[in-house]
DNA sequence: TCGCTTTAACCTTAATTAACCTTCTTTCAG
DNA sequence: CTGAAAGAAGGTTAATTAAGGTTAAAGCGA
């Protein structure tokens, strides 16, 4: 079930919104704002986000920004009476992935949110278990296979391979790292992520093709051959 | 570079938008229709198509069902004058991943295909390396390879290599490294540049035939022959 | 109490700063 | 016009600082 985190502040256009994706078949947890945008993300972890563009307290493209923060891959799709370019520009600037002019009929903003929502699919579609080398990780049972040996991973070691392993051969920030996992980029948390890298080296040191690698001031790169 | 085959059949508008594409960098192959697309497709390799809807012979949703067939990943645009929802909805139907109404400014075009783009550019991960006379530079493994011998580089000089490498055999401004590199030519960055020219000039000393040479006040030229 | 998470202490390495050296370039006396 | 002196630009190596690694011990919530 595809879930959507929809901010509206006209409320007779939102509830037909709103009614019109549930009759489709979408969880939809609707705001009349985006104060505390962060705190309901994090508890509803919507698939797709939907925002309008002028809301009361914080504009659509700020929460665009914040969710952002949280998740760089998450589909964020702006709805709005603004027609100029320039805040066409502007909501791609600040992260969004498709903007749609209002008036809009149902039928395209369901099939624009498909369209977002298979994309972003093939990025991650419904990991069950990655294969790391020798090694094969179930982020879902908490667990990192090595042939027979089956090692169980706390929470935290899973949410920290599964950010490593999801952007393999890539580089991953620290600071992304720390706020998804930690939700704030302390110095405390710094060095408990330090902590885990160690952890999840040493459970890795079986295959010598694997390697978590630090670049200093920037983050890490799972390399993955 | 990234490379764009756009399918118009107006000459005037077409003209217009391959010049503006291209004055912006992008790699344009312009046809008139999609008579033998599969044929330039597989010779031209784009990343992003952008297809006009109304085309003689065949339209433009034809085009991406055939695109499709070939590649599952591809970004595809389409652009129309059509404003029925009906037609977008057939546009996303036929495998098209967004759909821009005619009239449309360049900049709303150009911010939609970096878009698609980078949303699909996460799906694969492309391990690039530059040989480099006796060595190979793997800048995304931030490895300098020379023979069975594999060099760790960190960062920083992983950084400037890529700079030099990807203007191999032609001057790079110090100013230029440096504000990319350490966002900021100031003093004390610009002795730190220094230090870390003679680190890679160290690294490649295996092969006689590179060469890192001084242009003073001006900037380096990285010889490869 | 057990297992996980956090804090802490001490260690290692990359990045920066510093110190001193070399080489180009400019300039000005001859 | 020539060529040494002076200064600027950069080279080299070493020292320092800051980021992160490692391991152990202390909290803390079922």
């Amino acid at each position: 079930m595809t879930k959507i985190l929809y901010v509206e502040d006209e409320p007779f256009l939102g509830k037909i919104v709103k009614e019109s994706l549930e009759s489709r078949g979408y969880d939809v947890l609707m705001l009349a704002d985006g104060r505390e945008i962060a705190t309901h993300y994090q508890q509803f972890m919507p698939d797709v986000c939907v925002f309008d563009v002028m809301l009361p307290f914080r504009d659509g493209y700020a929460l665009a920004q914040d969710i952002r923060q949280l998740d760089k891959q998450i589909p964020i799709l702006f709805l709005t009476a603004k027609t100029q370019t320039e805040d066409v520009l502007k909501g791609f600037g600040a992260g969004g992935n498709d903007y749609i002019r209002k008036p809009f009929s149902m039928e395209e903003l369901i099939v624009r949110i498909q369209n977002l929502r298979q994309f972003a699919k093939n990025n991650q579609s419904e990991i069950t278990s990655i294969v790391l080398g020798r090694y094969e990780f179930l982020p879902n049972r908490y667990e990192l296979k090595c042939g027979e040996n089956v090692k169980k991973l706390s929470n935290r070691e899973t949410e920290l391979l599964k950010i490593l392993a999801e952007n393999r051969n890539f580089t991953v920030n620290r600071k992304d790292i720390l706020l998804k996992i930690w939700h704030d980029d302390s110095f405390f948390n710094s060095r408990n992520l330090d902590v885990y890298i160690a952890r999840l080296r040493d459970y890795l040191r079986q295959d010598s093709q694997l390697e978590i690698m630090t670049l200093k001031g920037v983050g890490y790169l799972f390399k993955v051959s």
